[in-house]
DNA sequence: CTCAGTGCAAACTATTTGCAGATTT
DNA sequence: AAATCTGCAAATAGTTTGCACTGAG
């Protein structure tokens, strides 16, 4: 439940966090820039402030709550993090995110960094691509 | 040769465009900041404004003749395209950037982009991670 | 001599921050 | 009531652009 999730965080559970969050969780649609929930919510009325979002959005990503991703075009995007990690497809007709993951490139990452004397700390892997045909 | 490049990119032989090349072409360092180059150009009193070089390295990319990149940290980073793709280590301790280039992830990519009706154009790759111990 | 190229300052985009008033606990 | 939070406007960081002047061909 959001209001758990937020107090969990550490935070109170206002309007603005409890909109924000219900978007993340109940759009079809995963992956919103911090616009994209501003104008979503400029029209519901709901009186929020684009900073107020990008405010709660970075609370969301230190909470843990939330992911920040940097794809190509400026702005930054967000969605939920829901355990399981994966990448990005990005359709670059559409703009349509597609999320995938793969054992063999987790695992391969993982030794190439070894082999560099590294330890894997994060990675971000983005397919750019355009549909077949 | 610098001066070819630039000439068969269609620019004019300019002592800008010569100077952030030249850079590029011979430093240890492969990657640079538009104002890292800022910076080393100040020192030789170039007289080269940092929006000249973004100038520069933009007409540079569209070329050919570099690659950009958003690393996480706000800005971009660019190197000379020599040819041979590969990916990035990013040192979170020290911000080394170490190459390498791995074609199992490579053919993984294909072939992942393809299982979801999309042709690879591009990607992006870039592994986080700390020194062992 | 012509047109592309340049420096500078101003404009822009994405994001962050200061502060006084509004909300949550 | 105390502390956190929010909206708004102003500040910032990175990058781009307009314009009059400079320099390459």
């Amino acid at each position: 439940m959001d209001k758990i999730d937020i107090k969990e965080a550490g935070l109170k559970v206002t309007q603005p966090r409890l909109k924000i969050l219900h978007i993340l969780e109940t759009s079809s649609q995963k992956h919103f820039s911090a616009e994209e929930l501003f104008h979503i919510l400029s029209k519901e009325s709901a009186g929020i402030g684009l900073a107020t979002i990008y405010r709660v959005l970075t609370q969301f990503e230190t909470a843990g709550l939330v992911i920040r991703h940097n794809f190509e075009g400026g702005q930054a995007v967000f969605e939920l993090d829901q355990g399981e990690h994966h990448d990005h497809i990005v359709d670059m007709k559409t703009g349509t995110i597609i999320e995938f993951h793969d054992e063999i490139i987790e695992k391969r990452q993982i030794e190439i960094a070894r082999e560099h004397g590294y330890r894997l700390v994060d990675h971000s892997l983005i397919l750019y691509a355009e549909p077949e045909e």
